[in-house]
DNA sequence: ATCCGGAATTGATCCTGATCCACGCGCGGG
DNA sequence: CCCGCGCGTGGATCAGGATCAATTCCGGAT
């Protein structure tokens, strides 16, 4: 028991340091302060642990304390109608801000839940909101992250053709794992067919046959989950690229 | 000459003093705002004098320097696909900010356009900002707006069918239109069928087929950009209701 | 009043992607 | 080891909405 303890201090200890040497602080809220700026920052943080795969961070609904970053593992964000289907509104990557859309009810407008093991970081809202009233990077970064969230979601907007959209996808994030320094060419989606035809609005057999079909001209190699772009540039082309990043 | 400049003057004279008496401040920026915050924000606000119909506010491209608050008439915002395809985002309704999408990099992500005789509220962003840094009550109705118009387009994301979404555009305008003063059954359309449809992602000959059907069905009554909603409980059943107002 | 042009409506047909179905594979549990 | 179940794949069919085409409607100019 005490070893246990032990060792979650640790963690806590290893995490409460992040931002400074955190090699996501240029995409996540702290980009471009100063260090003795992000200093404050770190100190409202409050890091959480291992989060198992299909866990909640938070579901919809719920009263909205605090933001999380993601630091580690791949969420997905997803609501419900009240028609009871399924939603998925978005993939979340390590550095990128989840629950922005609570800010506005102070209720969860969506559910997130854990892809595979992640870690996140908290940012009780109250005390992230108190302290960008002093620092101005803060406040600016804020707005910036929700602004993107906002241009991305607009991105979205237009009617694609399932080549289109799934051309699309894998591009951008492509692109998005990049910036966080895995290979650009070799993907692992971490979610389910269900879940991706589901976001890009489609069936999970047409997300099925578009892949073999890029896989038959030579774009793409698909083994399960493991997607490799053979001819990035064409499939850029093809999907008329948002990558937003 | 000197007569329209003393009458705009008496425009901005008028324009000047905004916030304290405009109906519109619970929907806007200084919603919930104390009386003396309120006039520090006002000394911020440029207002722009009539706009016309077809005018742009701002055009994709274009530098970030001002959110804009719209204060009398409709404001189109739309983007411009690579292949030239024209995307409806939104249509903006007095007491509604425009340019949110901008803050992220510093250049309008879309177009704005008058869709009739409008004016609107020029917010320069800089001192906006700086401002809220003293204001927390600002800071707070900033993040409020840029989470709101999120969660909105989220709410846009499921695949609806022709009926679900014209049904729930007029519902949603039906309350937006009714929080404003206006009659919630009795709506102007002031956009195109064109653009209608394209903000729907639909065809101008389904919104015509779809409109016809409702009122068929006695649900509407449609009389060129006329509609009044007859049956408004069901048709908000209709579209699984979205509104967010 | 007449003409013209663009917008809106309506009808006929087509096509993309949804739906329904069967099958193969891989993984975990008995 | 086999079974079963969920996931992914692929075939056949269907339907909703796009597209093409024809007409009407309205507003503005002459």
């Amino acid at each position: 028991m005490s070893g246990t303890a032990t060792r979650s201090q640790l963690n806590l200890y290893q995490l409460r340091r992040t931002c400074g040497t955190c090699t996501l602080s240029e995409l996540c809220l702290p980009m471009g302060m100063p260090r003795d700026d992000m200093r404050r920052l770190e100190e409202l943080i409050v890091p959480r642990g291992p989060i198992g795969e299909g866990e909640h961070l938070f579901r919809i609904g719920e009263p909205f304390r605090a933001l999380y970053a993601v630091r580690g593992g791949f969420f997905k964000t997803y609501l419900v109608e009240q028609s009871g289907r399924e939603q998925v509104l978005g993939f979340h990557l390590p550095g990128e801000l989840i629950g922005l859309d609570a800010i506005w009810p102070q209720k969860h407008q969506c559910s997130a839940v854990a892809l595979n093991t992640a870690s996140v970081c908290e940012l009780p809202y109250a005390q992230i909101t108190n302290l960008s009233q002093q620092l101005p990077g803060l406040q600016h970064s804020m707005l910036r992250l929700l602004s993107k969230e906002l241009a991305l979601s607009h991105s979205l907007a237009g009617d694609f053709t399932a080549e289109e959209r799934i051309a699309g996808f894998l591009t951008s994030l492509a692109t998005r794992m990049k910036v966080r320094g895995f290979s650009e060419t070799h993907l692992t989606l971490s979610m389910s067919r269900r879940d991706l035809a589901n976001y890009l609005r489609l069936a999970t057999e047409t997300v099925s046959r578009v892949f073999s079909r890029f896989e038959k001209e030579g774009l793409i190699t698909v083994d399960r989950r493991e997607v490799t772009l053979r001819d990035p540039e064409k499939l850029a082309r093809f999907g008329n690229c948002l990558s937003i990043d």
